[in-house]
DNA sequence: AGCCAGGGACATT
DNA sequence: AATGTCCATGGC
C-alpha cells in the first residue's frame, strides 16, 4: 500500500518513490500550497491538508482523509504507470519528477485558475488567485482562504477581477463563472474525452490547452497531455515519432507533467 | 528595456 | 481549416 490511514485526519504515506510533495506541488497543477516549518500546506477548495515529516515518517495532516486520497490519487500505483512509460527522451524527466502524482483537483477552482492563467506566468496569476481567494473566500482553520465558491464567485465583478491583476481576461472570468452554473460536474464525468473538451471549449476563456488542463487535472484524463510555451519547445526538437510516443497513449498526460516539472526545475537551476 | 508567461477571442484569408 | 493580431501586466 502507498499510503496507510491513521485515523480521521491523518495519512501515513509509505512509498516515498511515488510520492514527492515538492514535486507535485510545483508542477504546475496546482497554486494554492504554502511552505510550513515541517513542510507543506495545502488548499483544494475549502479543504486543506499539511505535508510533513513526524519522527522520518511523512504525514498527511488534513481536514477529511476520504477528501484526500481522492485528491494525491492514492489509490492510483504509479510505479506501475512509470513502468509503461519506457520512452528514452523521457527518462531524465522522469528521474526528475518521479514522485509527481496528478492530482483530482476542484472542477470550478481549476477552471477558473487556468483561465486566469493564459498567457501569464505562475509567480503572477498565483499572486493574482490568492488575492482572489482571500478577499471573497472563507477563513478555514488552517488560517488560509478557501477557494471562493460558485456562488461567492458571481458575486465578483468585472472591476473587481481587474484590480486583482486578472487583465484581460476579467471578462472571460465574469461570464465563465455564469456557465459554470449551468454544468454539473457529475454528469461531466460520464461524458468521453471528446464529449468533453467540445462542452469545456464553449466555457468563455477556456482553449484546447486550458480545457486539457481542465481534463487532466479535474477529471483525471490521464491520457490528455495540454501542450503549453514550454512543452511546444521541448517537443520541438524531437521527432514526429517521438512527439507522438510521448503526447499520445494511455499516460500522456502524466508524460508531459514529468517534462513540465523537469522544464521548470532547469529552468531554477540555471537561475 | 524588452521579452516572456501552463493562450484565447476574434477577424481575415 | 489555417493563420494573424491583439490583449493587461508583472517577473525577469
Amino acid at each position: 500500500m502507498i499510503v496507510k490511514i491513521l485515523n480521521q485526519n491523518t495519512i501515513q504515506v509509505n512509498d516515498l518513490n511515488q510520492f514527492d510533495p515538492y514535486a507535485i506541488l510545483h508542477s504546475g497543477q496546482v497554486f494554492r500550497y504554502w511552505q510550513t516549518e515541517r513542510g507543506w500546506l495545502v488548499m483544494s477548495g475549502n479543504h486543506w491538508a499539511e505535508i510533513g515529516l513526524n519522527s522520518n515518517q511523512m504525514i498527511i495532516k488534513c481536514d477529511d482523509t476520504q477528501y484526500f486520497y481522492r485528491y494525491f490519487d492514492f489509490a492510483t500505483d504509479y510505479q506501475i504507470i512509470k513502468q509503461n512509460l519506457n520512452i528514452p527522451k523521457l527518462q531524465n524527466a522522469l528521474v526528475c519528477g518521479g514522485g509527481i502524482r496528478i492530482l483530482q483537483a476542484e472542477f470550478v477552482e481549476i477552471v477558473l485558475s487556468f483561465i486566469i492563467s493564459a498567457n501569464n506566468n505562475i509567480k503572477r496569476f498565483t499572486k493574482t488567485i490568492n488575492a482572489i481567494c482571500e478577499r471573497y473566500g472563507d477563513m478555514t482553520a488552517c488560517g488560509q482562504h478557501a477557494f471562493p465558491s460558485l456562488e461567492q464567485c458571481a458575486m465578483i465583478t468585472e472591476e473587481d477581477f481587474k484590480q486583482f491583476g486578472c487583465g484581460y481576461r476579467a471578462p472571460y472570468l465574469v461570464k465563465a463563472i455564469q456557465q459554470l452554473k449551468q454544468l454539473d460536474f457529475n454528469q461531466l464525468q460520464k461524458l468521453d474525452n471528446h464529449e468533453l473538451q467540445r462542452i469545456l471549449l464553449e466555457i468563455y476563456g477556456v482553449g484546447p490547452k486550458v480545457a486539457a488542463c481542465i481534463m487532466l487535472f479535474a477529471f483525471h484524463r490521464l491520457d490528455v497531455a495540454p501542450v503549453d510555451t514550454w512543452i511546444k519547445k521541448a517537443i520541438a526538437q524531437l521527432s514526429p515519432k517521438e512527439q507522438n510516443s510521448i503526447l499520445c497513449g494511455p499516460y500522456a498526460g502524466i508524460a508531459q507533467q514529468y517534462i513540465f516539472y523537469y522544464l521548470q526545475h532547469l529552468h531554477k537551476e540555471v537561475l
